[in-house]
DNA sequence: ACAAATATGTAATAGTATTACAATAACAAT
DNA sequence: ATTGTTATTGTAATACTATTACATATTTGT
């Protein structure tokens, strides 16, 4: 990989279609939904989308909600890089419905919180649960 | 269940057993480590864990850790009743110890990001992966 | 004692993810 | 252009995690 951002273009056959996949759903996708949904281009087996999700995570491009079991594109261009430590998400109890977000404030007082106790923070896993504000208007 | 909040003595037979499995350990453990650590008080399947499981996180003694898909017993004998939206935990991703922690701060912005996006919180997720002191100090 | 609610036992199945091995394609350096 | 190297793909088998369905027993409240 000699390049450190990537699009489109960069990606093999089987990320293409993943990433596809997920940019077109509008909710987050379980790796047997996608390889399902794949299986007419040519999907046969699991590995295939995990070893695409797994590139594709690396990338920056998807994330995986630990409390869904589930991946979404994401919607954040700048999600590259350094930002493993920042994104979070809510997820409606109700609808489904999840939304990515970065928080300047819940970056710091985490950053803050892993400095205070000296851990060497790489990852942040932030899902937020509850009730969005739609399903709480209806 | 008449009371709110709970102590061994209020558990079934099975949850104890899986209380006790899960305090007496010294980090998260899988469901299915505890069946077998169980099997010889006679669980014999894996329903009998998570039906306890169930119960004791419901209750506010153990905690699930999404990313791992394991269980710990929890250390903040407060967590019972509204902490759920609290409790977060550092997992070092080279020696595998958990720590779990309440950061007022993290809390807080947490808190006020969803007010001001309108979601109504319900349970926070939130797993800071990275390296632990000890692991950075050797 | 009785009904209702809660807890348990067991089997089967569903859903999620990885290991192992073989083959192919992409690519840089001679 | 060939060779050696690395990354990607194909396929099967297996392991790990969790739930559904149904039967039985225990506890609790009246």
């Amino acid at each position: 990989m000699t390049k450190h951002t990537h699009d489109v273009s960069d990606l093999t056959k089987n990320q293409a279609l993943v990433m596809n996949a997920l940019s077109s759903a509008n909710g987050p996708l379980s790796a047997y939904t996608i390889l399902d949904e794949l299986r007419e281009h040519g999907f046969r087996a699991p590995l295939q989308v995990y070893r695409a999700l797994d590139k594709l995570v690396e990338f920056g491009l998807v994330h995986r909600l630990e409390s869904l079991n589930a991946f979404v594109a994401c919607r954040h261009p700048s999600c590259e890089g350094e930002s493993k430590e920042a994104v979070l998400f809510t997820i409606c109890e109700k609808c489904g419905n999840v939304q990515e977000l970065i928080s300047e404030s819940v970056v710091k007082s985490l950053k803050g919180l892993a400095e205070e106790i000296e851990f060497s923070l790489k990852e942040s896993v932030i899902e937020l649960r509850g009730i969005c504000t739609d399903c709480k208007a209806a």
